[in-house]
DNA sequence: AACAAGCTCAACCGCAGCAAT
DNA sequence: AATTGCTGCGGTTGAGCTTGT
């Protein structure tokens, strides 16, 4: 690579870490711990910098790490978690426990990107690739390079160049989720505020400031989603008084979550919550995933499939615009190598998921419409909560519920 | 069998943020 | 205020492996 680097410098060893190497320096940080970093290759006996040191520790020998390939939750919750986060891959590693972010980006970069590519799904916007490519000029069909530029790379140069402030074009480019979270957060706190269950719960101070924009909320109040979503009771979001969790539906979370055990009976949940546990039948991806059986019109796949599909004709449904849309542009990603089922699935995700669909309630918008930043038209954005139009389109009682919770909460989002 | 292309993953790099001086 | 050192992060590289021709 010939660049300057302090192992270069030192005349420190490169390269791959041998047994010895990694005995050496397991020993010594069982032992002593690594404290300063740049001391534990000396103390060790290494011919190391401390940041070559650290990085192996952290990414290979560390004692908690679990090893083996990526089950289907642990992924399903890194495309939601990016869908959120973006590259932060730190923060991503710190919702899956044993996992490191070294790892969590390698799995991104070489597999889950094609798999949402192949879904007819921007990896870097998480919108439909062909909306996406309709922004754009030369672009090619699903993301690929295009003059040795990626449509993704140039969606980045155009965001970037079109603003001002520094910031990273991913801000702008991603859905806009920093807005969907808000009002989670302020429900939980009106929640909390009552609550005989913050004991264990480190509530910011500042959770709840009227005139802190989401972004802040999101962003700065906590600093990490991390943080937001370990904070977060879960029944405090799905459930209100009159409708206590009960058995079944905790089973459901159990088995939306079983990568991570937690013990649904105890007041509150302290491990780190998927994204997708707001609204547990959105099913964000392929219908793999157990569809819980205790909630009404949610009892087989195909009906679920065929609720959704239905949906589409549903013109009192504020996404019913995009639907049609989005159905077209899923065909014709389908005439190329997408399988129906990718399709559902692709739609799934974006009608599906949470973080879209909130986005849309808070800004009264259809998700397309919320990422494109485009007003919708009056008579597909009731004033109020639509808490009918969600049925057939979320098939959830939960998710009703949900709604119903935050309506309750902070009445108008 | 030989080669190329693609993939995986460990490790390196530069940079930014922070604290100490 | 400027400098220095440390740490953590995300982007990138490249060796080794697998798969396809």
């Amino acid at each position: 690579m010939g660049r300057h680097s302090c192992c270069y410098k030192q005349k420190l060893r490169k390269g791959l870490w041998s047994p010895e190497e990694d005995e050496k320096l397991l020993r010594h940080i069982t032992k002593y711990g690594h404290g300063c970093w740049s001391s534990v290759p000396k103390q060790a006996g290494l011919q190391r910098c401390g940041k070559s040191c650290r990085l192996r520790w952290i990414n290979y020998l560390r004692p908690d790490l679990k090893r083996g390939t990526f089950s289907q939750e642990e992924e399903n919750l890194i495309i939601e978690l990016h869908a959120v986060l973006g590259n932060r891959w730190s923060q991503i590693a710190a919702q899956l426990p044993g996992r490191t972010d070294n790892e969590i980006k390698n799995l991104w970069n070489s597999c889950l990107k094609k798999k949402l590519r192949q879904s007819g799904i921007d990896p870097v916007t998480h919108k439909p690739l062909l909306e996406v490519e309709n922004n754009g000029d030369n672009q090619d069909r699903d993301g690929e390079k295009v003059g040795g530029v990626s449509s993704n790379e140039l969606n980045l140069l155009k965001s970037e160049s079109s603003r001002s402030d520094g910031a990273s074009s991913y801000e702008q480019n991603r859905p806009s989720s920093s807005t969907v979270i808000a009002p989670y957060n302020k429900a939980y706190a009106r929640d909390m505020e009552g609550s005989s269950s913050t004991s264990k719960i480190n509530t910011p101070t500042n959770f709840i400031s009227s005139d802190c924009s989401t972004k802040d909320l999101f962003l700065d109040t906590y600093t990490t989603t991390s943080d937001f979503m370990t904070y977060f009771p879960l029944h405090n979001i799905n459930y209100n008084n009159n409708n206590p969790p009960t058995n079944e539906s905790c089973r459901w979370f159990s088995t939306q979550t079983q990568a991570r055990p937690f013990d649904i009976n105890t007041t509150e949940f302290t491990f780190p919550l998927s994204t997708s546990s707001f609204l547990p039948n959105s099913v964000c991806y392929k219908p793999s995933l157990p569809v819980p059986s205790d909630d009404i019109s949610m009892n087989n796949e195909s009906q679920y499939w065929e609720a959704t599909a239905s949906n589409h004709s549903n013109r009192n449904s504020p996404f019913n615009s995009l639907h049609n849309n989005t159905s077209v542009s899923y065909q014709m990603n389908m005439m190329g190598s997408q399988t129906t089922e990718e399709a559902r699935w692709a739609d799934e995700y974006l009608h599906g998921n949470p973080i879209v669909m909130l986005a849309a309630l808070h800004n009264h918008q259809a998700p397309e419409s919320l990422c494109n930043d485009i007003k919708p038209t009056s008579h597909l954005v009731p004033d109020a909560l639509p808490h009918h139009h969600f049925q057939p389109l979320q098939t959830s009682a939960i998710f009703t519920r949900d709604i119903q919770k935050l309506t309750a909460a902070f009445g108008h989002i």
